[in-house]
DNA sequence: AACGATACGGAGCCAGCGTTCCGGTTGTCA
DNA sequence: TGACAACCGGAACGCTGGCTCCGTATCGTT
């Protein structure tokens, strides 16, 4: 990864940068060819630095992840463990939502991506920001770290469907509260 | 459609069983010769009674989606609105998410799909609903019907991505509740 | 029974897309 | 500067899936 040519490691950085925002606008729907073009280079190139498709998707996805992750270890140690979880979960999702590419990712993430415990740093962090909340008596304790993911990926969906105000999420940061009513439908 | 013979009849029938039991189980990604043969006809009889795979999709689904709209209607008038409104919302959760064909619909339904006011009763039944139940004190006034829908879409998003117990759902009917606080998160 | 209209089946067409292959090009190093 | 290896582009392959075409079978009627 350092011995590489000079041109080499000139397309890997287009392709890349062409494969962020090609994912970023439609997802992985997106078809290769696009990406290529977009770099400017050949799809046999792009299959030079990356054995697939999917492969080309987690290195650019991946990164984002990792910075959520990151983000989310830094308010590990917050003062107001409650508005600094709930912050950051609307925050997520907001930034998320501008990004097809990361919507997909974490839709998937259940399926087989992010399988060899890829994206687990985000999903420990998030658990432990919650667990803190929790602690704190600022969120409810009826829920565990899947579940949260789960209701981002409900979220984005959310977001797609009727995009902008994102004063849909809101609802679900109000369920999110403490002392919510034990609801009695069926 | 009366005038048709009795094996033509027949053959219909048998596709659209094949087609809401296929589109039930996968929804819309299913490739149509499986249905064809799942129906035990070949693909050329699927094309003679419906013009197209989306065609025969929205005669399958279309059904269901009124079946939720009247069931809608004959709530209106009941006595409490605000639990009628609430039951009614994880009811339809509850049986779409049973139903990939139902979930894709209603994924796609701000798209293009049901574009000729197709499954606008449903739409306006579910905000007739949502009315009462706002003037019942019941549910917080700053959402309206197509919110709901966009609510809807995000909790068959989290159903399907964690599927089962159904829990997080009463997450956001505690959020849709009135007297939900004003959430001050950015 | 026989005939015309209607319907059937499934092979085949076409388009999109992931992936591979290979002849030509370009960077690198002696 | 020459030569070799690394790299490039894009044509081509295989597969999937929607849709069509047409020879054949079936139905309904006379």
């Amino acid at each position: 990864m350092e011995k590489m040519r000079a041109d080499a490691r000139r397309n890997r950085a287009k392709v890349l940068a062409a494969a962020e925002e090609a994912f970023a606008a439609d997802g992985l729907a997106v078809p290769l060819d696009d990406i290529a073009r977009l770099a400017g280079v050949g799809a046999g190139t792009v299959y030079r630095h990356f054995p697939s498709k999917e492969a080309l998707f987690q290195a650019v996805v991946l990164e984002r992840i990792e910075q959520f992750a990151e983000e989310a270890r830094g308010l590990a140690a917050a003062d107001d463990p409650g508005a600094v979880f709930l912050d950051y979960f609307v925050r997520v999702i907001k930034q998320a939502s501008l990004n097809r590419a990361i919507c997909d990712a974490l839709a998937e993430s259940g399926g087989h991506a992010f399988k060899a415990g890829a994206g687990d740093d985000f999903r420990a962090a998030l658990a432990e920001l919650l667990k803190r909340a929790q602690d704190a008596g600022a969120v409810r304790r009826d829920i565990d770290g899947d579940d949260l993911r789960a209701l981002i990926v409900g979220c984005l969906a959310v977001e797609r469907y009727s995009p902008g105000s994102g004063h849909l999420v809101r609802i679900v940061v109000d369920g999110l509260r403490a002392s919510a009513g034990e609801g009695d439908v069926a």
